[in-house]
DNA sequence: GATCAACATTGGCATAGACCAATGGTGTTG
DNA sequence: CAACACCATTGGTCTATGCCAATGTTGATC
């Protein structure tokens, strides 16, 4: 009596369950079996297979590639936010970060930038798109605007790595407060060319918009991190 | 020799690209055409369809109900939170806040929520769980553990609603210092249950742990939030 | 032995079709 | 007029199958 009324949890959610017990105990790298083999050993089809195994993707649990199979994949890196940078973060866990500079130039503020900052559309910003590495792995994609030009910005970057601390021992621009938004988004194009991670996939969007004690705006920055690899801290304390 | 190879991008995405123009203009609400309608319109399978449409649902753009149709989504609820409680953000916001109490109990604690607490496996603590409503929808799962017993909590809390005003005021508990942890999750059957969401729907899961001055903990919070309908806002002030 | 072509394997994308479950309307019945 | 049974519509799940794309191995060739 209970082979045929039993549609309340989704086959493809058991079969979840299953997969995650064939994982249990396995080193990260390991490969699990094909789509093809577990779709004839739990009798189902490769469909199914592929919507469990795709929500354990997205959950940062497995990966894949193509050609080579599914595998278990590394834990969630652990991230701190404060009033720090990526690169101080990562090194206060004692891992390894790394840049890639995409693009760096000074251009007119279009109308979003020019809000954020609080300048006029057309005033000059500085763009700093960058990707964010951690142990060599693509982390985030990330793009700031600060207002105005910056004399001899990408070397002095280059030197020190950490933005807010070429902003403040270079520039003496200090940030003193900060206001980040997180959101959910989903990997489109770009963000699978830029992360390697697959369509679909969940990221998480931050806003930060940083001031200067004076309450004026200095960076405005969009980062995409990945949703699977990523862990977002904040800690406040009560102003007083 | 543009209908060889064209296989850069998926062609559920670029159906993702047509839908969003079809959406353009119309009201929160308004039912976009079925998804059979959908794939013969564009010649294409009922799957593709369904791929398309299940990241815009998973993205807040659009809802579906079984039965009824697929419609445009009301825009994202912008939630911040600070050293305040889930109510008062809300009212800050004009926006109508509610819960739903599901269990309020004195028990002894788990290994996890002892060791976010600073206690002793075992011993008691308070144990908090509720669903949060905006403008009388469910937003977010919460459960929250606090620290021993609390006396007459159960009518305090009722009385006042916002957890952080009857610490406070009845309870001398004053919070100084909170930690929160942001990731993203994946909606299970319950979380479908208790939100009223789709299998599969991201979310975003916060940790929560709140100390008073003298750095002691006063309560541990797991909260579910809905990725499709919620943004997550932290401000942080320079310390000293 | 090194190089390169061919092939098998594995995941990625898409199709067509079937049946279930929830919703809402229609029409009958009391 | 209200209540109820029925039914069409619409999204939810699953199957079976095909071909494409990336990877890695095998084996022939130089």
């Amino acid at each position: 009596m209970s082979s045929e009324v039993e549609h309340v949890t989704p086959k493809y959610y058991l079969l979840k369950t299953e997969v995650l017990g064939l994982m249990a105990g396995l080193q990260p790298g390991t490969l699990i079996p094909t789509e093809r083999a577990l779709a004839e050993k739990y009798s189902t089809s490769r469909t199914t297979v592929r919507q469990a195994i795709s929500e354990l993707v997205a959950e940062g649990k497995l990966g894949r590639i193509q050609g080579h199979g599914t595998f278990v994949a590394p834990p969630k890196v652990t991230h701190v936010r404060q009033l720090t940078s990526f690169s101080d973060d990562a090194r206060t866990q004692g891992l390894r970060p790394d840049s890639t500079l995409i693009a760096l130039n000074v251009l007119r503020s279009d109308a979003e930038a020019a809000a954020h900052l609080e300048l006029e559309p057309g005033d000059p910003v500085t763009r700093l798109e960058r990707i964010r590495l951690i142990e060599g792995e693509p982390l985030a994609h990330e793009i700031a605007w600060l207002p105005g030009k910056l004399p001899r910005f990408k070397s002095n970057l280059a030197k020190a790595g950490s933005l807010y601390a070429v902003l403040a021992d270079v520039y003496g621009v200090k940030v003193a407060d900060v206001e980040d938004t997180v959101e959910t988004a989903l990997a489109g194009p770009e963000d699978v060319r830029l992360l390697g991670i697959e369509m679909g996939a969940p990221l998480l969007v931050v806003h930060r918009l940083a001031r200067d004690a004076a309450g004026a705006p200095v960076e405005w920055t969009r980062s995409v991190f990945r949703g699977d690899r990523f862990r977002f801290v904040s800690r406040v304390k009560s102003g007083s």
